[in-house]
DNA sequence: AATTAATTACGTATATTTACTTAAAATTTA
DNA sequence: TAAATTTTAAGTAAATATACGTAATTAATT
């Protein structure tokens, strides 16, 4: 009999913390060991409890899933931290790999999947949901699509502020930089991303989590 | 010893339907009699099963909760629909409950919170979330905010256009109307909603659920 | 039958966005 | 240090969106 898997959950929803506990906790194996809210509170459960498997989703309190796990996965590099997102995207799975993450999970997956994730992980594989792994592969296979290009941190910024409604006039006060340079900003996100209006580019965002 | 309470769960995410069950059948009084992941399965098994009470998410394949509760309401009135998003939003719960829904939780709520609103709607009571009541009560004491108007169908479906990038002109194509129309509703929407533009338009449609 | 609300549409004017090019300064990476 | 990338900014044009006012037609409600 091997020791229990510790795993920590990081969600900003109380209903969804506990759900997941609760389906955790059906596998004997498995132990939840606590739960976190915000990306502070989930480096310092890290630092605290050592986890061998933190789930991770996008979107948290004042901050998000891509930048805690960069800190967990750095500081604590035997942390093995699996992504979960209502967003099955192959970008943002991308990302959440850079960042460190070891494994990803859309909530479409099941109970079984869940726990096979945390198996295949805990032996240092890395675990990508069967309709993501779909998704990679159909995307390689479409040479003809290039691969979504990276915004940079300034296009991003830029991005959240446009989803907030500020026109490019109220963006370049609002951050000190020319009218003329918001709007090269502007075009230069909508050029990389294919997208045709700030209308989409805000659903984007949504979507991506970057608001 | 009262019969168990039959509950149905209505979810496009498999991981959110199994996380649920798994805490609500930690109440022994309550039965999980089956899940749902569109609109009309869940008028189905209600039709069949005839659950006392549903738990009914927002954002549903293909369709949404709203329609899926005044189906299920009108045909079944003994039904008590509870919705439940992540968006603790005033104007989505009025929705809710003008459709016959007899509650609403926000995905903030707890285990014990999710029970209690349960048997509340048993004894044919409403039940809303704290969080919810507090802003509910807000809405009221902010008598210099008017309330927020709600928006017709055609202008909910343009909404919708336009926060998937489509331009006026190309709206106007494809429902058949003048793009001085399409630019009129356009008008009307921003100016009933008190939003300055498209592109935060598009961030409350998709908060809203209407995309 | 009468009233109200929703949908349709145009006029006129201004503001903003989008398209595309060029390019210097600052920063990062090799 | 050299090379590449990012951030900065401007020119010029065309397309689109926004602000208001007005108003006929259709649908829903009393």
């Amino acid at each position: 009999m091997t020791e229990e898997i510790k795993v920590l959950i990081v969600d900003d929803h109380q209903l969804i913390r506990e759900a997941w506990t609760a389906i955790l906790q059906m596998t004997n194996r498995i132990k939840v060991i606590g739960t976190a809210e915000t990306a502070e509170e989930a480096y310092e459960v890290c630092s605290i409890y050592r986890p061998e498997v933190v789930l991770m989703d996008i979107n948290l309190k004042n901050s998000n899933g891509f930048d805690a796990t960069e800190k967990i996965c750095n500081s604590l590099p035997k942390t093995r931290v699996i992504g979960l997102s209502l967003h099955d995207d192959v970008a943002l799975v991308k990302k959440f790999l850079s960042k460190g993450a070891k494994g990803y999970l859309s909530k479409n997956t099941s109970r079984e999947e869940l726990v096979a994730a945390i198996d295949a992980v805990m032996n240092d594989k890395i675990y990508l949901a069967a309709d993501i792994k779909e998704k990679f592969i159909n995307q390689i296979i479409d040479t003809d699509k290039p691969a979504e290009k990276e915004l940079t941190n300034k296009e991003i910024e830029i991005v959240t502020l446009i989803s907030q409604g500020f026109t490019s006039k109220e963006i370049a006060e609002k951050i000190f930089i020319s009218v003329r340079t918001v709007e090269t900003h502007r075009h230069n996100i909508l050029k990389k991303l294919n997208i045709p209006n700030a209308a989409l580019l805000s659903s984007w965002a949504k979507d991506k989590g970057y608001i």
